[in-house]
DNA sequence: CCATCACTTTCCATAATGGAAACTTACCAT
DNA sequence: ATGGTAAGTTTCCATTATGGAAAGTGATGG
């Protein structure tokens, strides 16, 4: 192999790899917004969210406020990192010279 | 969703991701060099190749040179449209705003 | 205590990968 | 012509990944 491809796939597919996107974007978001802005049925998300959680990619925090209860997820040091490495990877696979 | 996602899963798959980067650098690549650089069977190599042939990205060329065969890959126009297209959709992705 | 909201899990059906092994072609040697 | 080998191709089979619908959970409001 030319260079062993440090693609992560917990990060790689399509809809994780828009969650991850959009959380390094922001401090915190909400469920729902998620899985509207990825597009896909809760049991999805949740189960997406389950595999970056278990990763230690994503920070999962359950608030009761005002009677309603929300999840909130947020992007950990380690989830940043690993997008960071990533989009990097990416970036030189995009600009490879053979 | 935020923004439809335009990955195409043609190229998107970690292997032929690899492929396409590889072809993108060149003008023709081997068979075998994209085999190792890649780091996948020949079995896998071939139908990744024809599963981007017959999405009209790749090019195979057959070809027997001093009593050898080999077999010749480039990227079609329309691999690298397809490519560049993609690349600037992870980049999107990579720098969004929620 | 019951209904509801907001996820979670389970169930199920596909689709995607991957390697090994069998198969095909072409070309070289005899 | 016939056999052997190189270079891919296809087939076979086993895993794993995804996805949605539906059932299940736990907290909260009435």
């Amino acid at each position: 192999m030319i260079a062993p491809p440090m693609l992560d796939p917990v990060i790689h597919a399509a809809g994780r790899l828009q969650i991850c996107a959009l959380l390094a974007s922001v401090d915190e978001a909400e469920f729902a917004v998620l899985r509207d802005g990825v597009g896909v049925s809760d049991s999805v998300m949740s189960k997406h969210l389950k595999q970056l959680e278990d990763a230690g990619y994503v920070k999962v925090r359950k608030a009761t406020t005002m009677g309603r209860q929300r999840t909130w997820l947020s992007i950990t040091p380690a989830g940043r990192k690993a997008f960071d490495a990533h989009v990097k990877e990416l970036t030189r696979l995009a600009n490879l010279t053979l």
